[in-house]
DNA sequence: TATATTTGTGTAATTAGTTACGTAATTGTA
DNA sequence: TACAATTACGTAACTAATTACACAAATATA
């Protein structure tokens, strides 16, 4: 199909889908051709029944790979083609003891031929390739045993979402996006106050040349995030955190957390044994990622900030 | 799964189908990782319109290998979901074009990255086995398109049972198996006659000592078919074929045609130039026989057989 | 130009599986 | 020993495809 080689490997799941539908199709007509009165789908089933013994629908679908309902019908469209008998258990009431019947033992004489020529063709065809299907596919269920595809891709989204994130030391290049990060979301849901502005103005002054520091997040090398440590003068706390916004348009990337990370690990580097900030209640999201990066409420304290209602801290071991 | 090591090959069919279920499966979750409105199944008909133009029902199931109803479905839901738009063809009233709508458009942009990580992790699973699948895929669709597995099963169901099939000449074990195969399919459609008892009852004189021959084919070793060639005294053919008989029990295994082969190999081999037989218009599948084997109809010549109604020759060149 | 054939599409029924759920029998446990 | 949990399995509803069929529109043909 050269649908397929337009689409890539991404398509594989339809890709197997088809050669599925082809190959049962045949299935059906070879059991035809050997004059065997057998449904392709019946085959798992019958399988197993073949051994001798009888056994429980439960046991035939565990054995098959097929949900009990499943084996519960086919068992049912066998029986009316007298292939099978059912038999309740003495011993257990619940137990449907299904094995083959008289008919049903006899074709497995008859399919003895069958097994035999089809094995042969699909040995030939696979003896026609480079690559082996049938070892192809068992290395697939092997692998995706032990880690989903869906694990798979979205480690890759992981990996190659994280390699977009940089966090990087403020420079005078991110002066206005780190007022314009901070403006957007302030005046979102509060509204700018006179200590926002002396702060976003002139962070050289009232933040860096005080002993902080600013980091800021780059996506795609574009400023989407930024996080100040605003270092304190008081007996209890070493630092503040203060001054995050992160991008709305690249919310769920983890940039939030990515950056708060940063600046904890900077302060940890700078020394400090404990980091203070303030916040609002009503900003959810905020409030969870600083749970998640070890921050506990604390009683509260005057704060020169009008919509701060609640205050948190970390303690660094 | 242990249940294919004891099945075999032959189980491909269902080995296939459990792993396509497997990663359709994981491919609904990836959309919605990257929180995609969009099914698995829709993918195929999604990326033929990502294209940009607008496509029929039709173009787009030739496209993706799909029947129309299939597609026409897939479409319906898609429209549901805001995602393509119908439009009738000015010039053609049974056209139905669809294209990708606003939101369509844009989820092909947002979809990139998943494209990305699902190719990329599909290729690193692939590079962690020794089989790829992909490739493996690939092969079969080809080898299959050239000649299906049914074809297949059916050649090597042949050449097995022709290996089941020896052709050897006359001894006086088969004295009996040549009079009661062939008493038993002229009892059946006509009855026995003088000259058939004759030849029945003494193939030794009345065939094997004036010149002629007779091969048995044995199917696994008992006599199944037997065929005499008579040596004619008549200007015009050197051979009669006659008392070909075929068991019942083992119709449909080419045993007519091997024997009616060997029959004409042994006439070349005695340095035949015609070989002339006689039959009956209503034993069809014979007729059919001979005609295979190149024997064409001549005009009527009087006969020692009642049953006769219709002649043919062959002309060796 | 009338009619037959082909083409495009929708609807209905079928297929081979699934999950969800209910119920009865058995087993485990306080 | 009473009751909760588990097990076996059947029924119902759903899913993602198919084939069969109907019908209208367009095209080919006598």
């Amino acid at each position: 199909m050269d649908f397929f080689n337009k689409t890539g490997k991404m398509a594989i799941g339809s890709r197997l889908r088809m050669l599925t539908e082809m190959i049962t199709e045949d299935a059906a007509k070879i059991y035809k051709l050997y004059d065997i009165d057998m449904q392709p789908k019946w085959f798992p089933v019958f399988y197993v029944l073949s051994a001798g013994e009888a056994k429980t629908i439960t046991d035939v679908a565990k054995e098959i790979g097929h949900s009990h309902p499943s084996v519960s019908k086919i068992i049912r469209e066998m029986a009316k083609h007298d292939l099978v008998t059912e038999q309740k258990d003495k011993t257990d009431g619940r137990r449907n003891m299904v094995s083959l019947s008289t008919k049903g033992l006899s074709i497995t004489q008859k399919i003895e031929d069958q097994y035999t020529d089809v094995n042969q063709a699909i040995e030939q065809l696979i003896a026609q390739t480079r690559n082996d299907l049938w070892k192809a596919i068992e290395e697939w269920e092997f692998l995706l045993e032990q880690k989903s595809l869906f694990n798979r891709v979205r480690d890759q989204n992981k990996e190659r979402e994280s390699l977009k994130v940089k966090i990087v030391d403020y420079t005078a290049d991110y002066k206005q996006a780190f007022r314009d990060l901070n403006e957007e979301w302030i005046s979102k849901w509060f509204k700018m106050e006179g200590a926002d502005y002396k702060a976003l103005d002139n962070p050289e002054s009232y933040i860096l040349n005080r002993g902080g520091h600013i980091l800021v997040a780059l996506y795609n090398n574009k400023p989407a995030g930024v996080c100040a440590l605003i270092k304190m003068d008081d007996p209890d706390y070493d630092y503040e955190m203060a001054k995050m916004a992160v991008s709305p348009t690249v919310q769920g990337k983890n940039i939030g957390f990515l950056l708060g990370n940063a600046i904890v690990e900077k302060a940890k580097s700078l020394g400090a044994k404990t980091i203070y900030l303030e916040s609002n209640t009503i900003l959810k999201p905020a409030i969870n990622l600083y749970h998640k990066l070890g921050f506990n409420k604390v009683a509260a304290r005057t704060s020169p900030y009008e919509r701060s209602n609640i205050q948190m801290e970390l303690i660094i071991k």
